[in-house]
This record gives structure tokens, sequence and C-alpha cells, in this order.
RNA sequence: GCCGAAGUGGCGGAAUUGGUAGACGCGCACGACUCAAAAUCGUGUAUCGCAAGAUGUGAGGGUUCGAUUCCCUCCUUCGGCACCA
């Protein structure tokens, strides 16, 4: 018998795969395509771990089916090379960065190629080859040459634009553009200087240029990322090299404008065949909210003299807030704006306490937002001598300046109403500023007319306990409804006299006032209930001698358990009445309901009344997004050039020859004036060019088109080849790329496909990321705890094909996992034990010659002379598993489920060993839904059973629907829901059949002797369950 | 703080339109083969109990004939977001 030499034997099926290019895809096929994808990685000098490979093997197994089911199967394979640890290796050895890329490519595929992956190599892509990168560029021009006209929904060419602002200037142009881009009409256009149009027309570019803070250390002279910077020993942020200072700095870079694509980026979400977890965080950062914008006028004034008539007011202009509840507007007791507010400007002479607003502002300003948002506090400042009005009523209500409020989110200035935000409730509290609810909370019930009542709800206090009432295992409140003539207070002293009995008490604090609504059954009508919560402390024990109340029973408990219970109660106001009473905050109400204190708008829904109230005030709807245009520039040499130049004029030319190549340099250390290593070279300066590069996410944003079409000199890709395989059918890689690499490819090939590229409005149909793989010691994987394993040794050890089965076998696909020395083992046996079954059965096989090559049998036990009859029984039962196996493994497969997939395997290698024959027909079964998994044993025995052709081309085996039904079925037999036998019944018995079999068997007689028989249930297939009394 | 996912033997995990919890694998124990060892094969392996049986899927409660699965509260771990009005 031939030992099981992985060696020898992976080697062996490498080479003939490779001359016989057995992976190499037709381009195009005629079969139906199906595009299987790897995030690609970049080539770090690390080397793989053996948690790399665990996308590589799932897509690998899955390539594989998809290919044996008639697939034309695209499976290919690069690398992500730009990038920051070859920049690192360039500065300190000073050489160039490419041929040591290079080296670590080769490295990568090395270490890929004893794994037996079957990618396509001859479409090997790397994005730091000038072939590659000169469409890189290519598109990065095709996004400055672009507009986003909403009107149509898609990006357009540059040059049609301005023809309409030649025509029409840009009044009527619906287009995503910079903030704060004037109107202007065609004759103006005309007369602005080129200068002038080229800095109009930047405000439309999707790549554009502009500026942004950065974080600047002048000790490296380099702009360091937020990951590079660390908390220093002082709080304030220092570099994790070297521990300097770091500053904001703001510095020329540029954008991609991915904002214009904010909408159709969420939208397309829908329909893909992602986790829910990712899209969430997609959907998260896209961060879609429908609002209104509402102005409110400011005039000049004071607290004092807020009764004075409007008319005494200077009108200082407007503010405009962006609100997402606009049916709270009515609540708002003041405004804000962010510290930098532009409208600050313009008023700064009416502010009467203008020093002290300056001072503030300077804080702010030497304070990071880290910190701020650290501290948690919120702060501010009054601006005195100015008022605002609110649109809705004309109330005239002070503005503050407040850092909580965000310069660059919606308009900078936010209307506060703290009864319904939770911001402004905190900030209200702290300033004591007044709180008006407007919003009450919605009850389904109906009630009748006579209780709705406004009521009185006492938080009782002695000794450190509070007193509740109990009633049915719920706990709220002492107090009742309001009779008609009384105070709150004079209700509240009646109730806990009449209820409780003390006589002897005080109101002590008045907690405020909050409103609920119920249906009136009379009248059909929505009412508000008005509810008073005072704190009462019991002077003595001095009681009332009348009883009790009879249903709700008094209970004194400790205050922190007084006020879990109570705030279990369903009962909103009284668990807001207990907060406010022990914590001072209370809660504010910001989920909808129906409006309150809301003039001619009173009892409309929430969502009825921000359309109607945003109308009423001259507001509009708006939509906005959380998502910023993303920054496309690095001051760094190893990224791809941005091939434009200026003149001395300032005027930006395209670079029309691609690829611009980066130039050879003598130092790759940055410039030291936050620019990068290309503004210290001559020649590069000379011309003009630019001197940042593109980011890390430009090369990979495209990729998987390429791929498509590697080696194409005239364009991404051929047409033909784009329409064949349009997009990704499934793309395999980590999580952590939810809102980089996933977004920005999406961003870019919805570009594409706007101007004519792409055929697809989304690149990856399916994705499945994977959990990783840490180390023994449930730490990261990494050199710095030396826990790193690496698959080459386990290749060598155990072989290829052990790590895929095993890595297949861990768990879960998505779940991240410890790696386990000790586990692998098992695989490993598996494939041994398939090895000796195959070795065993090519024996058989040989030896069947003499009775007819039909009967071809394995005699594994190595007994004989056993009669057809035992043959074709034992046959059946092992074909029935066989079967099951191909069903679930198939399934399996194709939902990423690898573990159960081979767990299914385990079991039905078992029962062949088991078997007393095998049939070779059903072993080469067998051996091909196994060999996505384990491709080199499988194509060894194979191919020793006498097939020419590698089993990676052969027909993936279809199950067969009748020989995978039991005829016999195992029922459960339960007695109150415990399981006391089992039986095995055929699967065709008929219910009343079945009820009589269970209840004459003794083991349920045992259990219902002399009981009554309550119920019967059967559930198919499953169990009957008798209930007994 | 908010949002999301998860918590099952000594370990990795299986089972969810609510229906026999612990498949498969690792480890461990015993046995067969062997002079012996390795390998291989067989048997056993949630907990308590001699057994009958009882208990058991992070904790507590609920719905149900029946809950790992559904609902509520809490705890822990991981991931995302970071005052987005």
């Amino acid at each position: 018998m031939k030992q099981y030499d992985h060696l020898k034997i992976e080697k062996k099926w490498q080479k003939e795969w490779e001359a016989k290019k057995v992976y190499k895809t037709a381009n195009p096929g005629k079969m139906k395509k199906h595009y299987v994808l790897d995030m690609f990685p970049y080539p770090s000098g690390a080397g793989l771990h053996v948690g790399h490979p665990r996308g590589y093997i799932a897509s690998d197994v899955y390539a594989r089916m998809k290919r044996m089911q008639g697939f034309n199967v695209l499976h290919p394979m690069g690398f992500d090379s730009f990038g920051l640890p070859a920049e690192q290796y360039a500065i300190q050895t000073k050489k160039h960065p490419g041929p040591f890329t290079e080296k670590l490519v080769e490295l990568y595929k090395k270490q890929l190629e004893i794994i037996g992956f079957s990618y396509d190599w001859s479409r090997e892509v790397a994005t730091h080859r000038p072939e590659y990168y000169k469409w890189t560029q290519w598109i990065f021009l095709k996004l400055y040459d672009a507009w986003y006209d909403q009107t149509k929904d898609k990006a357009r060419d540059i040059s049609e634009l301005v023809k309409i602002f030649n025509k029409n200037g840009n009044e009527n142009v619906n287009a995503v553009c910079d903030q704060n881009t004037p109107t202007f009409s065609a004759k103006e256009w005309k007369q602005m200087s080129e200068m002038e149009k080229q800095n109009m027309l930047m405000k439309y570019r999707l790549a554009y240029e502009g500026y942004s803070e950065v974080n600047w250390c002048s000790k490296l002279g380099t702009v360091l990322a937020n990951d590079e910077i660390v908390d220093g020993p002082d709080g304030k942020p220092v570099s994790e090299r070297g521990g300097f200072g770091v500053e904001k700095k703001s510095m020329r870079q540029w954008f991609m404008r991915i904002t214009a694509y904010a909408d159709r980026l969420l939208s397309g979400l829908e329909g893909l065949d992602w986790s829910s977890h990712i899209k969430e965080i997609q959907k998260n950062w896209i961060g879609k909210s429908e609002g209104s914008e509402i102005s409110f006028k400011i005039v000049s004034g004071d607290k004092k003299d807020l009764d004075n008539p409007l008319g005494r007011r200077t009108d200082l202009g407007s503010i405009t807030v962006f609100t997402t509840r606009a049916d709270t507007l009515f609540g708002v007791t003041y405004v804000v704006l962010a510290p930098g507010h532009l409208f600050l400007e313009n008023i700064k002479t009416r502010i009467s306490n203008w020093k002290e607003v300056e001072k503030y502002l300077d804080v702010i300003k030497n304070k990071s937002e880290e910190d701020r948002i650290k501290e948690g506090e919120k702060t501010g400042i009054e601006l005195k001598g100015i008022m605002a009005i609110n649109p809705a009523n004309g109330e005239v209500v002070p503005v503050w300046i407040a850092d909580y409020v965000l310069a660059n989110y919606g308009t900078g200035a936010v209307m506060a109403v703290p009864a319904h935000d939770e911001r402004d409730f905190e900030f209200a509290k702290k300033y004591k500023l007044p709180i008006r609810d407007v919003v009450a909370k919605m009850i389904g019930e109906h009630h009748h007319e006579n209780n709705i009542r406004d009521v009185a709800e006492g938080v009782i206090i002695k000794d450190d306990q509070v007193l509740v009432m109990e009633y049915k295992n719920q706990y709220g409140l002492p107090g009742g409804g309001i009779e008609e003539g009384e105070t709150p207070e004079q209700a509240l002293l009646r109730e806990i006299r009449e209820e409780i009995g003390y006589t002897d008490v005080e109101i002590v604090e008045y907690l405020g006032q909050a409103n609920r609504y119920y249906f009136s059954d009379r009248d059909q009508k929505k009412k508000v209930r008005h509810a008073y919560g005072y704190v009462v402390k019991i002077l003595s024990n001095k009681k009332n001698p009348t009883a009790p109340h009879e249903i709700d029973k008094p209970v004194w408990l400790p205050i922190s358990e007084a006020i879990q219970k109570v705030q279990q109660s369903p009962i909103y106001y009284q668990s807001n009445f207990i907060d406010r009473a022990f914590s001072g905050m209370g809660q504010c109400f910001v989920d909808n309901g129906v409006l309150i204190q809301s003039g001619q708008f009173d009892s409309l829904t929430s969502e009825e009344a921000r359309k109607k109230i945003t109308e009423f005030v001259g507001g509009k709807l708006i939509t906005k997004y959380k998502m910023r245009d993303a920054i496309f520039a690095r001051q760094r040499y190893w990224g791809e050039p941005i091939p434009l130049s200026t003149d001395k004029d300032g005027i930006i030319h395209e670079v029309k020859k691609l690829p611009l190549k980066l130039p050879n340099v003598k130092s790759y250390e940055p410039a030291g004036t936050g620019e990068s290593p290309l503004a210290g070279v001559k020649d590069w300066v000379k011309h003009g060019y630019e001197t940042n590069t593109m980011p890390g996410w430009a090369g990979s944003s495209w990729y998987f088109l390429r791929y498509m079409d590697p080696k194409n000199k005239s364009a991404i890709a051929s047409k033909q080849a784009i329409k064949y395989w349009k997009d990704v059918d499934m793309y395999v890689g980590g999580a952590e790329h939810a809102t980089g690499h996933l977004l920005y490819s999406r961003f870019w090939h919805k570009f594409l496909k706007d101007i004519g590229i792409a055929q697809t409005e989304e690149p990856f149909k399916a994705l499945r990321n994977q959990g990783l793989i840490g180390g023994a010691d449930g730490r990261k994987m990494s050199k710095r705890w030396g826990n790193v394993i690496n698959p080459d040794e386990i290749v060598k050890t155990y072989g290829a094909d052990t790590l895929r089965v095993y890595e297949a076998f861990m768990g879960p696909f998505d779940q991240s996992l410890p790696w386990s020395t000790e586990s692998i083992i098992g695989s490993r046996r598996f494939i041994e034990k398939v090895w000796r079954m195959g070795e065993k059965t090519i024996l058989a096989s040989h030896n069947s010659f003499q009775k007819g090559p039909r009967v071809a049998r394995a005699g594994l036990s190595g007994k004989s002379g056993l009669d057809q009859t035992v043959f074709e029984k034992n046959s059946a039962a092992l074909k029935k598993v066989l079967h099951k196996t191909i069903k679930k493994v198939t399934e399996d497969i194709a939902n990423f489920n690898f573990n159960t997939a081979v767990s299914a395997m385990m079991i039905c290698a078992n029962e062949m060993e088991k078997a007393e024959y095998v049939s070779v027909e059903d072993f080469k079964k067998f051996l091909q839904i196994l060999a996505p998994f384990a491709p080199h044993a499988s194509e060894d025995l194979w191919r020793e059973l006498g097939e020419k052709k590698s089993i990676h081309l052969s027909e993936w085996p279809l199950y067969d629907k009748k020989k995978i039904i039991d005829d016999t079925i195992t029922i459960a037999i339960q007695v109150n829901s415990k399981v006391r036998a089992e039986i095995s019944i055929p699967i065709d018995m008929s219910e009343n059949d079945l009820k009589k079999l269970v209840l004459e068997n003794p083991a349920t007689k045992q259990w219902t002797e002399g009981k009554e028989i309550k119920r019967i249930i059967h559930v198919k297939g499953k169990l009957v369950n008798i209930v007994i009394a």
C-alpha cells in the first residue's frame, strides 16, 4: 500500500496543474460566469501567518465547487503593494521600495502556492506596477473631469457643466458642490479670469483640491495618521514614535466628493447579499437623516427687556438651524451656535459680554475635540445683548455658544429643546435653562372620559427609604387624580391621607410636570393628562385611623431599589419623577409622540407635525449625511502620483501621457515641510507636478475590474470582458474594511458605471467576512507575543490538505477563533483515513475485473465470500449516507458553512469504513466532494482509480433525492415533555396508528398508569408528547 | 454613552419556521493488536447519583404541553460609532 506522503503528492499535483493550466480561465467563456474574489493582501515583510489563508481557503473551496458545477470561474489573486511598510524600508535602507516590494510579492506567491489554491496566476495584478497604476491615474483624471448632476442622479463630464455655465450661469444647476458656492450668471461666468473659473469648477469636480486639518508633528516634520498618535504623560496628544507634540494644522489636500453618492451608496445596500452587520456599519457611516432647516431671526435685546414690544428691537439678520425634530419647535428655550460660527463675526459689536465670549472661544480652541468628548462635560456661554425669535410662536429666547454643537454638521447651529433632546437637556440642567414639554408619550389604550384626569404623584421619603405602592407585582408612586377645584398639592396630600394614612407631611420640592396622551372612548379624541410630581417628607408617624388602600399595598424600600422598581413600571412620568427627585436629572422624552403646548398643532403626531410645522414657519425639508468627502492625498513617496501639474500662473493641467511614473529620489524621508518627498525632487517640481500621492485605497478601489482583462493596454479592461464578467459574485475578506475599502470601491464602481465603463451599479453582489485566527494564548497573532504560526510549517508537517481541512473545520467562518496546535491532528487523521480507504478501493477495483466492472467492490474489512444480497443491502444503506452527505456538503459550501460540511464528510467516511463494501463509483463521488477541501490527496486517489482528467475538472456529483428518503424514522415519546422512550416507525405511518402504538408502549404505560391523559401532541416525524394531569 | 453580534462539556464547536441539547473533532480513560512503543481499531466521556432518576445551553423572570431558539431585566466578551441636533 502506498504511504500517504503529503510532501510528494502535493508537489506533484501542483506541478501538474500548472503544466496543464487546469485553473486557467477562459475570457470570456461560453459557460455561465462566476467571479470569486479574495481581498488581495498587502505583501508585508512579516509574511503570512495561519490566519491569513482562512479566507483564501474558503473562497478556494467555494470556487472549486462552482468550477466543478460547470461555471466559468474567475478566481484571481494579486497584491495591494503600495504602502507604508515598504516606504519605511526605503527610508531606512535608502533603497527604492520597488524591487523590495517585488521580492515580497514573490515570497507571498510562494507561500500561497504551496497551499494549493486554484488561482489563475496569469491574471495577477500589483497596484505598484506602472502598467497597473496607469489606470488608477486614468480613473483619477476621469473623476477630476466630472461633476455630479443631482437631477439626472449621475456623474457627468465637466465640459458639459462649462457649457451650461456659458449659457445660463449656475442658477439652475442642481449639482453636488461646495457649500459656499456663489450664484452667478452666464455673463458673470464669462467675465471670470481663467483662475477664477478654475476655482469655481473646483467646487464641482468629484476629485477636487481643498484644505483640511491634519495632525502635524513639527519635530518629526511629518503628518501623522490618527493611529500614529498616543496620549502623552500629561494627556496631550504626542507622536507614537518619539513622543513629540502634535498639533492641528490646515494643509492642502485632494478630496473625493463621495458625498455626491451618499444616497446611492445607502440605497444600493438593500439588494446586496452581505452580512447585515456590515451593512449596518455602512449605514451608520453614511448617516442619513431627514430633517428641516428653520430660520430664527436674531434681534438686539436682553433678558430683562423680554416684555418689550418687538418694534423696539433691531433686526440683526437670522441664523438657520438644522433639526430632525421640527415637531418640537414650540419647546425651544434657547438657540445654540457652534464655536466659530460665521454669524459671530457679524454681530460681535452687539454682544455686550464679547470679552468673556472671546475668552471662552480661546479656551475651546486649545482643547482638542477628543479631550472635550473625554471630559464629557458640555460647556457654553450666553451671548448677551442678542436674542432669537422662535418663528413658530414669536417667543424671544436667548442665544448661546456651546462646544456640544458641531461646526461641520448641519448648519452649525441648533435649536435647543431640552425636554426632548438628551444633550440639550443636560446642558439646560447645568445652566438652569427652562425646559418645556411639547411632546407627550402616546399610549395605545382607550380610556373612559372620567379616567382622564390630571394626577399628582409623590416621592415620599423617610430615613433613606422611599414609599412605593405595590400592585400585582408592579410598583408605582403614591398619588392619584386631582378632583375638581383642587390644586395638585391638595390632591396629593389628600391621596396620602386616604391611601396610606400619614397626616403629618410636608411637600418639600416640586419636581415639575409631565404629560401623557390618552384616547377617550366617549368622543374618540386624544387628550392629555398632566402629571405633577413632588417630593414629600414625613414629619411624624401620625396616622389617620382609616384603613389603608385595599388593592395597592404601600411598601418602604431603600432608595436604589425603589428607583429600580419604579423605573420598570409602565408609567413613564413616575419613573421620571423618581429620577428627578434623586439624581436631579430625570429623563427627557426623546421618542415620537403627540404634540401638546404647541398651539394649533396640538394633538398631531410627531410625524405629522414635522412637516406641517416646517411649512408653517417657512422652513425647508432637507436630507443630511454624516459622511464627509474623503481625503485623497498622502504626503508620502510610495503611492500613485497624482497626474496633474500646475503652471507658473497657477493653472492646473492634466498629465496627458500616462502613467506618470514615480521618479527616482535620493531620499525617501519626508520633506520636513509636511510635503511628500517628491517636493524635494527638482525635476518633478520643475514640471509643476503634484507632490501629493494617492492614498492606499486608490489602487484597491477598482482592482476587481482589472482582473477581468489584466493585460489590456488601451483600457481598464475591454468592454467585452466587463460585459461578460460584470461584477463579483462572491467576495471574501475581513470585516475591518467595512467603512474603508468596501465603501470606496462601491463609490468608484458607481462612478465608473456613470461614465459607461462598469456594467452594474454594485461591484460585489455577495460578501462573506472571515473571523480572525488568534494565537493559542488567545491574543492576537503577532511577533510581539511570539505566538505566530506560519502556514509553511503546517504545510510541511501536516500537508496543505490538512491545513485546508482544519481551517475549514475549526468553527464558523465568520467567527474569530484561537489557533489550536493540538486539534489539527484530527483533520490529518481524517485525510489519512480517506487515504487508507482509497488504497483499499484501488486494490479492490483491480481485483474486481474478474467479476465484472459494474460490481467493483472493496472489501475493507478484509473479509470475503459474502453473497450478493449482503452486498446490495450494505450498499443501499451506505448510498443513503453518501447521498445525504453530497446534499449537505453542496449546500454547506454554498452557505459558507464549511465546518459542518467537513463534519458531514467525516461522518460519511466513518460509515464507509465500517461498511463491508464500498463501490468504486461511490468512493469516487466521495472524493469529488472532498476535492475542494483536500485537492491534492483527492486528485491522487482519483487518478489512481483510473481517471485521466483532473478531479477538479470533473462534474460535481448530484445527490439522488430518492436515495436519501428514510423508510423508517425514530420518534421520541415524551410524557409531560420529558423523553421517556424512542420507537422506530415506518415513515408513512398514520397519526392514529402512531398514537395507538405510543399508548401501548410499556415505557409510556409506566409513566401514564392511573393518570388522566389531557392531551396528546404529535409533531410529525419528531415526537409524540403525552400531557398528563 | 449609543448601536450591533455573541455567551452551550476539560477545549473548538453542532442543533433555532419553538420539538430527543452536546453531532463532528481535540483531549482524557480503559481495552484490542504488539516483546514493547508509535500508528490504527473498539468502548466510554455534561453534572449529581450505586441506581431509579434529577439537574443542565451567562444570571434572573415570563409566554408555552414543550425554550439554546421567542419576550423582559441584568451580567460578561467582542466589534462599530463618538455630542451628527
